[in-house]
DNA sequence: AGGATTACTTAGGAATCAACAG
DNA sequence: CTGTTGATTCCTAAGTAATCCT
């Protein structure tokens, strides 16, 4: 070898070497003044490997809450009004149902059964002999108890409140954070559930199951190779310990209800979240490109000689129009019956020719995600409420509206006409499109920063309404409307009074013009100006309360909203981000927060 | 190809916390 | 200071969609 080869090679291994830290200096220096850029580089970087979600996972393995404590000997279960002493595996159950006692759950039959069944698994043979119905169980007593507890914890002392929530943070602190990459993050749900009976939403066929418990033995950790592997809790081994950095869960474990897997995550204010969350704006931003010449396909698909086409084409169009979700096809009696676009049936819909002086209208009225009543009527062109008499015609109700049509098909068809396109991305499009439009026509430059509030969240409120975000009316609603009014009517008293003095505090001026009266009719002058501005403040707020009675907000601002859009508007308009955003809004979006200019367009 | 499994996002309600009025 | 109320955080169920498996 040629001392000049040697040199050569010398001078490029010197590089390589040098280049881990090269990048580490680069990062730190200069992409960390200008972090606009640094989710930028991240990204970039991580689109490179394929497939690997992490280098570095380092974590303790999840919480495990605590074990059952018995109930004190005087409190006590009563079967056919006996007093009854139960095995400890028993008495456990039977207080999973007793604190549900006052919970509209318990009243429910297939609850009650399904409870029974369960809890009768687990009695011994000589209890199974005893307790044969659940109505002649009476746990009041239990109840009472923990009822009792409930409110003496409530009671406590300030200090001893205080040594609670120590406790806590110090669980947090030891268990609710993980090393990814070198990065301290924080991870989301880093206890494992709590046994107890399931709480299913809607009319769940399996509400009132007993729902186990966790133990060390179920759950699979996933770490990597090098790290300090987490230790199970003493006396107990894990199920397994895996190194697959090709996904994001810290561990793992299969419930028994449904037998699905449950997963430890990160926090959405991780990295990994955030790039995420930012690609998933991203995707959708390149739809918003595109999504005209998609219109325009499936509206000519809607005459198609196939059934198969029209039925996607007319799915794809309530999709991109109504924000339906997919509708992916469950297993029957496994859940609650409820459906989203292509699992729509024809029961499902109503066609009208006329209606309300709109032609062509589609009454559409089924239980979505959540069993959510999904309640519209929707004035169609004329080619699509011909197809859908097409696709009812010879149906039953409970027959598939769409029966040539799965959310396999039309995914699939999605992703030939974009990168990365699945119906999920056209409600994540639509709501951020409309928060955008709706920012751009309710929102006055003009305006206080209360009222500009108002139009924003007048916009937001557009978006959960396309969304059908819906919340149950808060109980205490009513109430609190009325306490508002009360509040209203008050100022619009003093400002009666207000108007009144300011009206003698000017005659008095004009009979004798001296100082002091002048100066009393400015101080009149300005506390008017002020009731009234106070007066507007709450009429905007009553406005907005009754516009959000059954609307929840939350949803769409956490999952479908580009914060980018919120945040461009903050600083165009002045008004504080923390405003729009409370502390985990901003945690979660802190990508967004760091790269946003005033003039960021979706 | 298509059903099953897995991984991850989205969702509303309950529990808890913080702010405010009385 | 204390109880009420509204806001925030926690919880975990219920979706979507990718991937695996046969």
């Amino acid at each position: 070898m040629t001392p000049f080869l040697v040199f050569v090679l010398c001078f490029f291994l010197f590089f390589a070497c040098l280049l881990p830290v090269v990048k580490f200096c680069y990062s730190f220096f200069l992409l960390v003044p200008f972090s606009r850029r640094r989710w930028g580089v991240l990204w970039e970087e991580e689109k490179t490997n394929d497939g690997v979600k992490w280098k570095q996972l380092e974590h303790k393995g999840p919480y495990f809450v605590p074990l059952y404590e018995p109930l004190p000997d005087d409190v006590q279960f009563y079967y056919d009004g006996k007093p009854l002493k139960l095995s400890l595996a028993t008495e456990e159950i039977a207080t999973f149902y007793a604190k549900m006692l006052d919970h509209e759950y318990t009243t429910k039959e297939i609850f009650q059964n399904n409870f029974f069944n369960d809890w009768r698994k687990e009695m011994t043979p000589q209890e199974q002999e005893i307790i044969k119905q659940l109505d002649k169980c009476d746990f009041k007593e239990i109840h009472k108890y923990f009822v009792d507890k409930n409110e003496a914890r409530k009671a406590l002392s300030k200090e001893e409140k205080q040594k609670l929530k120590e406790e806590a943070d110090r669980i947090q602190e030891e268990y609710g954070y993980c090393i990814l990459d070198g990065h301290r993050e924080k991870i989301g749900n880093f206890k494992t559930e709590p046994p107890g009976l399931f709480r299913g939403r809607g009319d769940h066929p399996k509400m009132g199951m007993l729902k186990k418990r966790i133990m060390p033995e179920d759950v699979i950790i996933n770490c990597s190779k090098d790290s300090k592997i987490p230790e199970p809790p003493v006396g107990h081994k894990w199920k397994e310990v895996r190194f697959d950095n090709t996904v994001t869960w810290l561990a793992s474990w299969t419930e028994n209800i449904q037998n699905s897997l449950k997963y430890i995550m990160l926090n959405p204010s991780s990295k990994l979240k955030g790039e995420k969350d930012w690609q998933k704006f991203e995707v959708a931003r390149r739809l918003k490109d595109v999504v005209h010449r998609i219109r325009a396909q499936y509206q000519a698909d809607w005459k198609s000689k196939e059934m198969k086409k029209r039925q996607r084409a007319v799915a794809l169009y309530f999709i991109d129009k109504l924000a339906l979700r997919a509708g992916n096809e469950k297993e029957e009696g496994e859940t609650a019956d409820t459906v989203g676009c292509c699992s729509l049936r024809v029961e499902h819909i109503k066609l009208h020719s006329k209606l309300d002086g709109q032609e062509h209208v589609v009454e559409f009225d089924f239980l979505g995600k959540d069993s959510i009543r999904y309640y519209n009527k929707v004035s169609v062109e004329k080619p699509v409420f011909k197809n859908l008499q097409l696709f009812m015609k010879n149906k039953d109700p409970g027959d598939d509206l769409f029966d040539r049509l799965s959310t396999v098909i039309l995914n699939k068809h999605l992703q030939k006409l974009m990168n990365g396109l699945t119906a999920k991305v056209f409600r994540t499009y639509n709501a951020s499109i409309t928060l955008q439009e709706q920012l751009k026509a309710l929102t006055n430059p003009e305006d206080s920063v209360a009222g500009k509030l108002l139009s924003y969240n007048r916009a937001n409120r557009a978006v959960a309404i396309l969304c059908n975000h819906q919340r149950s009316t808060p109980k205490t609603f009513e109430k609190s409307m009325q306490n508002l009014q009360t509040k209203i009517d008050a100022k619009k008293e003093k400002l009666e009074k207000a108007q009144q003095e300011l009206e003698e505090a000017e005659d008095e001026l004009k009979y004798k013009k001296d100082a002091k009266a002048e100066a009393n009719v400015q101080k009149k002058k300005k506390l008017l100006e002020r009731l009234k501005e106070q007066l507007a403040k709450l009429n905007v707020q009553a406005t907005d309360k009754e516009e959000n009675k059954q609307i929840a907000l939350g949803t769409s601002k956490l999952n479908y909203l580009d914060p980018r859009i919120s945040i461009a508007w903050c600083k165009k308009f002045g008004v504080p981000i923390e405003k729009i955003f409370n502390k985990t809004q901003r945690e979660k979006f802190a990508w967004a927060i760091d790269m946003t200019d005033e003039d960021f367009e979706f």
